[in-house]
RNA sequence: GCGCCCGUAGCUCAGUGGAUAGAGUAUUGGCCUCCGGAGCCAAGGGUCACAGGUUCGAAUCCUGUCGGGCGCGCCA
């Protein structure tokens, strides 16, 4: 609705402008929505502009231009304001159209009228199998699932990719930690890998292994029937990954997030695409051998130093596959990629990019895209909450479900700027109470959908009971500042999202659900809905069944649920 | 030392170059014979880190300084 309304102002104004100044025609006149209702539903800056190339006061070019604007049906009033800008108000047709708007277009209202077909692949979480997924894990799921619906919602084709590392030292480690774990459960000490992984889980997936190869702990001859089971580092290292990996999912699962595909380290060594970036990049004439390693030339490129690519060992540093796994991105059709990573791997990205650069296939500049996250600090009775007993070191998201349920979790995670550290504070989202934001907005919702229970219950019959019918109410009763107020709040939904998703920044979205959900409440205060007269309470009900719609396809977009009772 | 990000109310944070910088929380004081009080109304609380610059106009853009985080190995 407010495209409608911008476009409709935009072509007063050019008309006016065409009058006024036709040597200023060129001149893009831009709406903002004024931060105090005092000055209007829409204004603009545009006299002030262009003072100066006219060389004439901004109050007079105002004036000229409210003057030259054609009649609308839309626009009430236009006035001249502070130094120059020109404050509009529209008719409250305007405003009501959207509350029918929305009810007319339902789950559908805040996706784009004009949607963009890209195909695009974000990709986030990619946690190695080595531990259950952390509270990092946990705030790039929750963006980049956000980020994708955002996308979607603008009408591109999303896919939901988790790239991991299954081959490297890492998972070496793993499976020594798993070895060494399994040894001492048969009463054997050996020593413990230097770096290995301390948390429970490592016993547990020890005892695990020990059990799907039917040997007991109590057994005598325990460590007889292991010992060439647990020699076997390979087949260590494949039931730890499957065992960790299983994990992930559940806890993924638990949270709500779904990928559409698991893109492994190892395949790209397998397939040979490994290889064959790194013989491309020679023959583009981007390396050089020095000390006994191949270096590619990424200053060329914008990096601060060449990196090494083959190490003097034969092997390959990480970021070898990493820029292969990305050729893959663009060969697989995806003309977009965002990769949702932490802030701690952004010396990544001008390696990445310059590997994609150097094999010169016309991959564009700034391919892929990164929106990268800053830590999360989790607070509990007033002290940083650092270790889990499951995994040791860190927070797993899995804690973090457990302590405040998973729509807190989904919705504190995306309610910051990425690249803003955040303080996660455990006792303020289990608060069920007025201090949550979660439940402020769920809250909302729930009342909303309460208050049509309970006119289908007293006004049987009225237009079915079918809140989508309510479109069908005459809006011309909404008149008061509070309505008003909130259509247009409403009207900005589509803007919003559509900014969301150009920014990448879903917390834009939490925010205005906080706003749109407390504009509410407070109508809900000041005014009944199941008033005695009908045309009166159709169109209030109608506005409140708008107002619950949005908080709906809002809440939808961050992966929260929209709950009809509370 | 170099690079990236951040610095806004006691705390946690919003803020597309526009008008008197906003929420939540905390503090204080009010509001339920009435559709859900997980709610509402109100008050107090600011050197937008600091200093220059650009602009009709700067929390926002540029430069520098200070403070914090992260990254800078033939680790991933």
């Amino acid at each position: 609705m407010s495209a409608e309304i911008r476009a409709h102002l935009a072509e007063l104004f050019t008309t006016a402008l065409a009058r006024v100044a036709p040597q200023q025609s060129a001149a893009v006149v831009e709406f903002e929505r004024p931060k105090q209702a005092a000055h209007g539903d829409y204004s603009t800056s545009v006299a002030l502009q262009l003072a100066k190339p006219l060389a004439k006061p901004p109050r007079a070019i105002a004036q000229s231009l409210v003057d030259a604007l054609p009649p609308s049906a839309w626009l009430e009033a236009a006035e001249i304001a502070g130094p120059g800008f020109i404050n509009l108000r529209l008719k409250p047709a305007a405003k009501q159209a959207t509350v029918r708007a929305i009810l007319a277009a339902g789950r559908t209202y805040g996706r784009a009228a004009r949607p963009a077909r890209q195909r695009v692949i974000v990709e986030f979480v990619s946690a190695n199998p080595t531990g259950p997924l952390h509270v990092g894990h946990g705030r790039q799921a929750a963006l980049g699932d956000a980020i994708a619906a955002l996308l979607e919602a603008q009408g591109h084709t999303v896919h939901r990719e988790f790239y991991y590392n299954d081959a490297g030292a890492q998972i070496e480690n793993l499976a020594k930690s798993v070895q060494a774990r399994a040894y001492e459960l048969l009463g054997v000490a050996v020593p413990f890998p230097e770096d290995g992984y301390h948390g429970d889980y490592i016993r547990e997936i020890a005892q695990g292994y020990l059990a799907a190869h039917g040997v007991a702990a109590d057994d005598p001859h325990a460590l007889e029937k292991a010992k060439a089971r647990l020699d076997d580092l390979d087949a260590v290292r494949r039931f730890a990954v499957a065992a960790l990996r299983a994990e992930q999912d559940r806890d993924l699962k638990a949270f709500g997030v779904a990928f559409d595909q698991y893109y492994l380290e190892s395949s790209l060594y397998a397939d040979g695409r490994v290889a064959k970036v790194v013989a491309a990049l020679v023959a583009a004439g981007k390396t050089y051998e020095k000390d006994g390693a191949l270096w590619l030339i990424t200053t060329d490129f914008g990096d601060d130093k060449d990196r090494v690519m083959r190490k003097s060992d034969g092997t390959y540093t990480y970021f070898v596959p990493d820029v292969a796994y990305h050729v893959t991105k663009w060969e697989r059709g995806f003309g977009k990629a965002i990769n949702v990573q932490g802030s701690d791997h952004h010396g990544t990205v001008a390696r990445v990019r310059a590997g994609l650069q150097a094999l010169g296939i016309g991959i564009p500049e700034g391919y892929p895209d990164y929106v990268l996250h800053k830590m999360v600090t989790v607070m509990k009775g007033g002290a940083e909450m650092k270790i889990s007993k499951r995994a040791g070191s860190y927070v797993t998201v899995r804690d973090l479900i457990d302590e405040v349920g998973r729509d807190a979790v989904r919705f504190f995670l995306v309610s910051r700027k990425a690249e803003a550290e955040f303080v996660f504070d455990i006792d303020l989202a289990r608060s069920q109470s007025e201090e949550n934001p979660v439940y402020y907005v769920q809250y909302a919702h729930a009342r909303i959908s309460s208050v049509l229970d309970q006119w289908r219950a007293a006004h049987p019959g009225e237009l079915g009971g079918d809140a989508a019918r309510l479109a069908e109410a005459d809006l011309a009763p909404l008149t008061g500042a509070r309505e008003l107020a909130l259509t247009a709040r409403l009207g900005e939904y589509p803007d919003l999202v559509a900014q969301a998703a150009r920014e990448l920044a879903p917390h834009l979205v939490a925010f205005y659900l906080r706003e749109l959900a407390g504009e509410f409440h407070s109508y809900y205060n000041a005014e009944r809905f199941l008033v005695p007269e009908l045309p009166l309470r159709l169109a209030r009900l109608a506005l409140a069944a708008a107002v619950r719609q949005v908080l709906a396809n809002g809440l939808a977009l961050l992966g929260v649920s929209a709950p009809e009772k509370m």
